[in-house]
DNA sequence: CAGGTTTTCGCCTACTGGTCGAAAACGTGG
DNA sequence: CCACGTTTTCGACCAGTAGGCGAAAACCTG
């Protein structure tokens, strides 16, 4: 989501929204404080520090040190927006002030990375979602086609999965009505990461009971 | 490796090195000049931003806004380091000044969790090393004892072990004498994530040449 | 009700990680 | 100098995990 400048320097840019940090809030307090006053979004699923941008000359100017977060909303809620604010895609940037390009491909390849070795894509769907949605999400964030069989199995086996009972109408062009989940977090974050070398003893969950 | 206070507030306290940024460097320039300047720590393996850290109650007086790093030092170097000066086990930390306990305790759970799912244990180690002295960092870093044997083929099986040639004499006690590997980088760098989630198609790294 | 569409499920295969035990290579003590 | 303990290395086995079909289920349109 970017926002169209209207002062110089670089005016008529678009820049990522953001602004000067106040004595009584930490970092985070300011940047959802921004995003609420200027832009209306509050229901933001996801919020983590991406990074802190210091280069001395990044701004004309006194140097300016930023620290940019990345920041996820549900893929339902289209929060409304000024007039000089819009969504883009990522992949069909306008040319944008400062180093704020650099900034958004930052946090697109920290979104793609942490899609691999976390839960964080529940962020990007709904409450309630279909294994076609989710997918759709992972396929638009990592640029490569993710298979729906695959990932519900690898979901499931993760006891990630919860089937609500309901289920949500077909597209227009028919098909089978497709179950709706959510996300089942038993004690878990979605930033929580998987190990892959695990502690001793707990690769086998249930031993054969009894004697073969 | 912490520093201890002589000035007020939290004098004679154990504090992380660092300090004011300039105006002609970015963030991650300061703390290489810091360290250097101060204790002569120059041979950093690996260097990242950690997170900013802004309660606005952190320091007593005005707010002081702090950007954390992870710096990594491999086993081998021992850097000189000055009399108010000295390492500590994470496991047995003094009391800190200000916030820095935290700090140290989320970097230790962030080196925790790249081991999982990046190669930075690499940068823990010299350049050339024994499976053993690996296996005991991962142990140390991760808390948990690792098997050397699986250690070797699971990071065989990504081509990341290259043998020297040599070996390192044994122990005191006898004992084979262990070989020696360096990190076989082909392109790829220590911070980079293994995907769980992958592409289609490359489940297959090579298929059987020719017909079988 | 036939045909197209989308989702879901089961099966098969390959790969990965955990565990165990044997063998190799070394030092030490009798 | 040879038996013994020690440490490393390697192979084998097993379970769990992911990728790739293809069939079946459930829906819409005409």
């Amino acid at each position: 989501m970017l926002w169209e400048r209207a002062r110089e320097p670089h005016a008529h840019r678009w820049s990522l929204p953001g602004g000067g940090l106040r004595v009584d809030e930490d970092v985070e307090s300011s940047i959802r404080r921004q995003l609420a006053e200027k832009v209306d979004v509050r229901q933001l699923s996801h919020v983590e520090q991406l990074a802190v941008f210091s280069a001395p000359d990044r701004v004309p100017g006194p140097r300016v040190v930023a620290t940019a977060f990345l920041g996820l909303v549900p893929s339902d809620v289209d929060p409304e927006v000024p007039a000089d604010t819009s969504w883009h895609c990522v992949d069909k940037l306008p040319s944008m002030a400062f180093d704020h390009s650099s900034i958004v491909h930052r946090a697109r390849h920290r979104l793609g990375s942490k899609l691999s070795y976390t839960n964080l894509g529940f962020a990007l769907a709904p409450p309630e979602f279909t294994i076609s949605l989710l997918r759709d999400h992972y396929s638009a964030a990592l640029g490569y086609r993710v298979s729906a069989t695959n990932l519900q199995r690898v979901l499931s086996r993760r006891l990630l999965l919860e089937p609500t009972g309901g289920t949500a109408p077909p597209g227009p062009s028919g098909g089978r009505p497709a179950a709706l989940f959510r996300f089942s977090a038993k004690g878990i974050k979605v930033t929580d990461p998987f190990a892959v070398l695990r502690p001793p003893g707990s690769g086998r969950p249930a031993g054969g009971s009894g004697s073969p």
